[in-house]
DNA sequence: CCACGATAGTCGGACATCCTAGTAATGACC
DNA sequence: GGTCATTACTAGGATGTCCGACTATCGTGG
């Protein structure tokens, strides 16, 4: 028996009855939801391919490097996540022989990330599997795509002034 | 020194060059950010309350309930999440001693979860808390807000048919 | 030239999420 | 009434994320 209402739809509802204004909640709860959606199709499409949306990511921004490698500090400020979240995913990445790590002999506090030959072989079929599935949001029309976009722009600009600021 | 540029857009950039239009992309990659985004947000302000996000709602849910207390599957349901999940983060919160499980007397296979007293209470200091700071999402006017959930409903409407189909 | 703050990365712990696989109870159908 | 598919929940394991704390290195200022 499918739900026949939207769950945030139903307690945007109950909230304004209750509470008050419910859009703050209601985008709120959007945004969870929605990446948890795409995240989850992402990751069903790359399972095969033996990665996650996450160590996509991290490939893909190897194999735009310049230099082919890449400090993890900087792949945690261009991915926006901690860095030990950084750690993890190229610590994985390296054993499944994606990716390898090797100190900057210029700066020895740093550890450079690049592509082997096998990681850019997993990353060129993974981008066609994931290209082929519109990442996940072909349920919206690329004019939608641009409206979302620029609306989540607004918070990841407004978080990394804050963040500046600190 | 802080990023002097967005690094989707920069990404987005450079997928264009090399693979393609980006917008399905930068929606998805906007997507994943804004919600590690938002939640880290409210996690913060929802730390000295004990308890997070996920938390949150499903004490929320419990306390829109009309009789006070709700099977599982049902928070899974609304909640959109998995089982596991569900099972998890009651745990914790009757750990916390801020729900109470019990039997479904009609059906044994059930558990419900209620609020206790103290859940009760946390909830409402919580939500103050919350609403205080716009739920995470307060860089949007109301209107960007909820031009924002209405294009990220389109996902969810169409995950959820999806579901039922199969 | 050395102390000390800043930077880079890692370790351990907490959380939430999923999946696979089980157990228990219900209900439908013969 | 009995068998069996379905439903509800739980157990164990994997991921990815964060935070706090720690070590090693760099570099600036005295």
């Amino acid at each position: 028996m499918p739900l026949d209402f939207d769950p945030i739809d139903r307690a945007a509802e109950l909230w304004e009855e209750r509470i008050g204004d419910p859009e703050a909640m209601r985008l709120a709860t959007s945004i969870v939801r929605a990446q948890q959606l795409v995240v989850t199709r992402l990751d069903a499409v790359l399972r095969p391919h033996g990665i996650t949306f996450a160590r996509y990511e991290v490939l893909r921004l190897l194999s735009f490097s310049r230099r082919g490698s890449v400090p993890l500090s900087k792949i945690g400020e261009r991915l926006m996540v901690h860095p030990t979240s950084v750690t993890n995913v190229i610590d994985r990445l390296t054993a499944q022989g994606l990716v390898s790590r090797e100190p900057d002999p210029a700066d020895r506090r740093r550890i450079l990330a690049s592509l082997t030959d096998e990681g850019a072989t997993v990353l060129e079929a993974a981008t066609e599997a994931i290209t082929a599935m519109d990442f996940g949001v072909g349920d919206l029309t690329p004019e939608q795509q641009r409206e979302a976009s620029d609306l989540l722009r607004i918070l990841r600009v407004a978080d990394q002034a804050a963040t500046d600021r600190a």
